[in-house]
DNA sequence: ACCTGAACACCGTTCAAGT
DNA sequence: ACCTGAACACCGTTCAAGT
């Protein structure tokens, strides 16, 4: 009887115990980001994350190496990702002294709206500096769009001619001082609001030491 | 056979299996430091602090309620020498705007002198702001030393009359980002001397960004 | 290919018991 | 008081086995 035949494929017929997701490693790097969210870097489980998940604890070796390549691709997307919402701020028709500050509200506005992945990102967990060729890139990348809006603004003459990688290290090392105690809590801002005003505030202060 | 009485403590005739410290508690937290410079904060263990002290895996539990609470009396301890290596570099009798920069490389120092302590003060793994009496009262003293200098130089008209608070809140963000980039060597810097020379630099940058 | 279940070597913490 | 040894409930990782 040859008319049982399927139109799907037979795989289709066992929904609730097989192939659970389509995109598996994407679901876990999602996860992976509401359990750092909910219980610190620390809290984060991989036997949590599969039984979340409803897949069992080895499965998520066939995406991930081990547990710190899972949170060098979390630090990878989240470099990606600070480097396209800053460079947004400065576009090539807008490379403004004012749209300078706005990129160090970005900056920091990110490190609020995605703490996890920022505490990925800086937070030490990730075996120093021995990190992956995707990682690496990322991060100089995001680097860079700082360098090179200084360097716009060094020719323009609102920023003095030291090194650009010196101006870049020093206003990269101010705004992640900030994003880093805002988000632990160390800054002692009543709000989200606050520490947006106190971002304000410091990019001041930066323009004012980096001044022409 | 009255004669057999020993002359010391009886229990000095086990030496090596009884008492084994004199200050446990000193000697706990001198290993946990250890540890950590070895293998990182997450690489701390307590069953390695207690088989490194030959002494049983219970045995630190008299010392500290538990694993958090070692960790909290190594971030104050760290917030106390902090505090004394900063304030040292701007004495009563030498409240000028050079002693703090020297100020700001010896924050920075203290990070590169004592990553273990720094990582544990700021790294995130203490549970936000759920902290210790003690430990908030040696944070804010640290502070308390960046606000005080900030007040003496507005007085002699070398700060420009902000909101000290924020103006402290700018400067140790800056330092502290310094810090931070520094220990994780995501500043692609050669050596320590070059570390110390960006933070020369960076705390020229502050100079002229608070200036009156 | 992708997933499972059981196993291994860890971990923090607790607790009755010793001196 | 201070310490021990065993136990408990976890953890990351591996691997033969299933489909």
């Amino acid at each position: 009887m040859p008319r049982s035949r399927p139109l799907a494929p037979a795989r289709t017929r066992k929904p609730a115990s097989r192939y659970h997701h389509g995109d598996l490693r994407r679901a876990l790097l999602e996860e992976a980001l509401q359990m750092i969210h909910r219980e610190g870097v620390a809290g984060l489980t991989l036997r949590g994350i599969g039984a979340r998940l409803g897949v069992s604890r080895a499965a998520l070796y066939r995406h991930f190496a081990d547990k710190h390549a899972l949170l060098m691709a979390v630090a990878a997307e989240g470099f990606r990702m600070l480097r396209v919402e800053t460079a947004a701020t400065f576009p090539a028709d807008r490379q403004t002294v004012s749209a300078f500050a706005d990129m160090a509200v970005a900056y920091v506005g990110f490190a609020l709206r995605h703490p996890s992945h920022y505490r990925v990102m800086f937070g030490g967990s990730l075996d120093d500096a021995q990190a992956t060729p995707e990682l690496a890139e990322e991060g100089a990348g995001s680097f860079n769009v700082l360098v090179n809006a200084l360097v716009a603004l060094q020719s323009q003459g609102h920023v003095r001619k030291d090194n650009p990688l010196d101006l870049a290290r020093f206003v990269w090392s101010t705004v992640h001082g900030v994003a880093m105690l805002a988000i632990d809590g160390q800054l002692m801002c009543k709000g989200v609001e606050e520490v947006v005003a106190f971002t304000r505030y410091t990019a001041e202060r930066i323009r004012t030491g980096i001044a022409a």
